[in-house]
DNA sequence: GTCTATAACGGGATAGAC
DNA sequence: GTCTATCCCGTTATAGAC
């Protein structure tokens, strides 16, 4: 068993405690302390504490540019999505922070803005190709104003849905359930699905309750 | 002319000041400056920044409290329900502060916590009274389980639009345009509509662009 | 009611020993 | 690589004069 490297543990511990208590309530005293090393040995490893925020919205932004990488062209199913979305949620969850004082944090670290307005950008044009893909084949009937309007609709759901839902149960802010999210964004979608369709979405989304 | 107390003179301006840079920004310091007032002054007045942010928030609970008694069992119209989402975005964009950093201000502010759960729960029931007087008008069809899932869809809107239309133009902090907010729940709403309805509706909506 | 001055605190960050 | 001790600064909050 190899030993974690203490650079990696800062990061982990950091995410970790900026999910649970929000970033602008935790010290660089209070990582160091939950981690039993000093101050100091933070300090070496990081030069500040914004530069643990920026290298952990480094690792998000690589893993959904990563995941938005949607190919063009290609039949998409009703299960692909569904699984598309589990996987969009389940990583924003992992980096919740970000979302839940989103303007604060940007505007703090303000290098981060236009690297999260493109992340944001993307996020739409991924969706639109993925309903672009429903329509070709026929399974998703939609104008072009509504079509726009739905995918900044999705667009808005994915990053909030994980905020708005712990307001619900604000006790517990360790676990987060990616479920009802995409609950939300396939029901988002189904109105503007052909009959058949609607059933099939309908039954896979009552899965993710 | 009569002369603005300085209470409410500290009230408007850190309203100003929190919508426009953020509340965990603005220090006592700022406020003060701003108005050519000395801090004593300031804490002459509120004995903390906590005390100012929850007048503030009181002031918001109040507006919102007394926009969402919307009555039950009375026929509501599409224009009706163009207005109130109108009034509901303009008053939400008034207190933005509030939301950008939603979970940072509610954590700090921990008695904030229930009364803003609440009345997100009033927003929600809002919705519901107004699609079930659509149901009763038969201006709408829509089954149980996903008129649920709209309301709850229409309320996240309702609380996240402004911030996520910011992120959009995060240069001007200052000036915020309700009307495509409305435009977005209108095209939440307009798939469950019947088919004159919503044609009606569409019009309706692009006059909030 | 409004001001000036200042106390008290907390968090980010650095120096230098081990 | 890790530690302890310390500095610096911004912010909140108070005391007391006018």
């Amino acid at each position: 068993m190899k030993k974690i490297k203490t650079r990696d543990r800062i990061l982990d511990t950091s995410l970790a405690l900026f999910n649970s208590v929000g970033e602008p309530n935790v010290t660089t005293l209070l990582i160091s302390d939950e981690m039993d090393i000093s101050p100091g040995n933070l300090y070496y490893h990081f030069k500040s504490k914004g530069d643990i925020v920026e290298e952990l919205f480094g690792r998000f932004e690589a893993e959904m540019l990563d995941l938005l990488a949607v190919p063009k062209d290609v039949d998409i199913s009703l299960d692909q999505q569904g699984f598309f979305l589990h996987l969009l949620f389940e990583t924003v969850a992992r980096y919740r922070f970000i979302y839940q004082d989103l303007v604060n944090v940007l505007s703090r670290y303000d290098q981060l803005q236009t690297r999260f307005r493109r992340l944001k950008k993307k996020k739409t044009a991924a969706f639109q190709v993925i309903c672009e893909s429903f329509r070709q084949q026929e399974m998703m009937e939609i104008g072009s104003e509504q079509l726009q309007a739905l995918c900044e609709q999705l667009t808005l759901t994915a990053c909030y849905w994980c905020s708005f839902d712990t307001l619900s149960h604000l006790n517990d802010r360790e676990s987060v359930d990616p479920g009802r999210g995409v609950y939300q964004m396939m029901h988002l979608v189904i109105p503007y699905l052909a009959p058949d369709e609607q059933n099939h979405a309908r039954l896979m989304s009552r899965d993710y309750l």
